[in-house]
DNA sequence: GGTCCGTGAGACAGCGCTACCTTAGCCCAT
DNA sequence: ATGGGCTAAGGTAGCGCTGTCTCACGGACC
């Protein structure tokens, strides 16, 4: 038993590992991790050595001696909207295999939190970052091209910048919006709104956009809030609306929330969904599919954001050139409430 | 302008901080981390030279000196279910505060990946962990207690084990739900349940018991399906058992998206709720009170589950003796449905 | 007036790992 | 036979921080 020294943590370590295998702790390094060419065999004695011992790297003396860790941190907006947790499933589908720790932060919809969150974990050096959207604060900007950390945005474009993202145009995605509703022979077109994050405004500024070159722009059908966006929100606004503007004849919600508590407060009221009101939904949340009726939406291809934004920062972590812009699209989804 | 060594991550260091304030590595060290009394104006000197330096400590060199990080692990079985939500955010408001960074391992309900994830977490040495329930493969309480890590379970209470936990009693959920259907006369009661895993089996149990007790009982109007649980596949049940069994007259629902589910169905079909059938559903899900009609759920103490455990968590880590129990209850909240 | 103790500050060494440089051995070309 | 280039393995020296021991100092006590 050899003496262990009063800081040890009495775990494996390297040493140990590389005492086993008969070879020096530096071969033992390389043939775990796999970067240099270590002979075969060898790899093989300190494969074997290192489960024999029950061996895991500290993640801590990694990172301290390589200035790097096996981190990649995504930051989100919230948990609380679905969208982003299928975003976050498939980015770990992707980073997972590749032995990345997939670190979450959520700032809450606050540019200021999000500036602290990456600040803090910039401070692990992880291998790279995914960040939502391109809403962020001067300083985040600084941050980021200082700290020289692998980034791409997930769910906007922004050709105008050389950064890399992966998403889809929220300005064209309003737009589909209310020409869908335009083909329908609605005239009195409404956007209700809520949670105002620049993808949402984007949204309402293509919606807007359309009506005013079709001449039917109302400004007094807009009803954007900037609390949470919810089910109870949307029968509420909505209601609001109806009221307010008995002749409107079409909606489009920023997000399927607000169109579901919309659907439900129409119902419990007696208006007729499509008959009288045509009802466009966005981004296509489970429930939007069994809603009576059930709601026409804009499919957004969250899980794809996810994976290929992942694969994207992969190329970039390794140094592989990348095209900078993936446009994945979005989809109409036609059912029966328009 | 002092040499940077080629090794050196450019970036400030506990050194430099110490050689501008003009004091010893170690005295600035503890200054600040405010851990051992030091001269009030040494740790204002300190405290400036750290802040004119934009120096943020390196968690890896903390983590390997001390052999601890500051994290504490949180798994959960899933983050589409909006209930961990809401429970991450609750620990997430205690621990930041604190300076703990929350770090979320997602485990898709299964033991093995909860092991597998519990094993690669603890290389980073958390302060404590918070895990979801008892169900743990042998293998990952041999890790937990071999570790000594301070460690809450959540959601379920065992007062068999002396293991710390926050919670309510699940199979008296699961009673509640079928006192209050037979307390509105209702003979014939299903359990339609999805993603059984064990809290969804206790809640079962509690239900069949008073069943039993009253003699009411009958096998085959439980629907048990292992897939997860989901506004779809509750209105699929749900039609299936009121074809198969047209004279059910309350329905208990494991999980209010299969609750929900069942009354957009209902509506669709034009049975009537509750006049026909009684709906209870489970966790009180953000759409359920405005559904048509307005479902009964039972509200549990999703919030405080996270909040409490995370204080509790907080308790063990700094060496307070804490009641190793916490029964937080749950709500039967009773709407149109029922 | 000397000893003791408590307090605040520093010196030293090491946590476990990997970057960097060096060395040993081999093959091929000359 | 000799030299050069190449590959595989090892030696050395940190990465940046903190645990532990030591020391200097001042006040309290006998």
């Amino acid at each position: 038993m050899t003496r262990i020294g009063s800081r040890s943590t009495g775990r494996p370590t390297l040493n140990e590992v590389a005492r086993l295998a008969a070879v020096s702790p530096i071969t033992a390094s390389r043939a775990l991790r796999g970067v240099i060419t270590v002979a075969p065999e060898l790899v093989e004695k300190v494969r074997a050595a290192a489960q024999s011992l029950g061996y895991v790297a500290n993640p801590a003396a990694r990172a301290l001696a390589s200035s790097q860790s096996q981190t990649v941190v995504v930051l989100v907006p919230s948990l609380s909207n679905q969208l982003f947790i299928e975003t976050l499933e498939a980015i770990q589908d992707v980073l997972r295999p590749r032995n990345l720790e997939v670190v979450i932060g959520n700032y809450h919809y606050s540019p200021e939190e999000e500036e602290n969150l990456l600040r803090s974990h910039l401070a692990n050096r992880p291998r790279g970052l995914l960040l939502t959207g391109f809403d962020h604060t001067p300083a985040l900007r600084q941050l980021l091209a200082a700290s020289g950390v692998p980034c791409v945005h997930m769910m906007e474009l922004d050709a105008a910048s050389n950064a890399y993202c992966v998403g889809f145009s929220q300005v064209q995605a309003g737009a589909e919006a209310a020409k869908h509703l335009l083909s329908r022979g609605r005239k009195r077109l409404a956007y209700i709104a809520a949670q105002l994050d620049p993808r949402v405004l984007q949204r309402g500024e293509g919606f807007r956009q359309v009506l005013k070159e079709q001449g039917v722009y109302d400004p007094a059908l807009e009803l954007q809030k900037p609390q949470p966006s919810s089910i109870g929100l949307g029968g509420e606004l909505f209601m609001q609306l109806m009221t307010q503007h008995p002749d409107v004849d079409g909606v489009f919600f920023c997000n399927d929330d607000l169109a579901q508590g919309a659907a439900l407060e129409a119902l419990r009221h007696g208006i007729a969904i499509p008959e009288r009101v045509s009802l466009v939904g966005f981004n296509d949340l489970p429930g939007s599919a069994y809603m009576v009726p059930r709601l026409t939406s804009i499919r957004t291809p969250r899980e794809q954001v996810g994976q290929r934004a992942a694969q994207l920062l992969l190329g970039l972590i390794d140094g592989v050139t990348q095209k900078p812009q993936i446009d994945l699209g979005f989809e109409l989804v036609v059912r029966e409430s328009s």
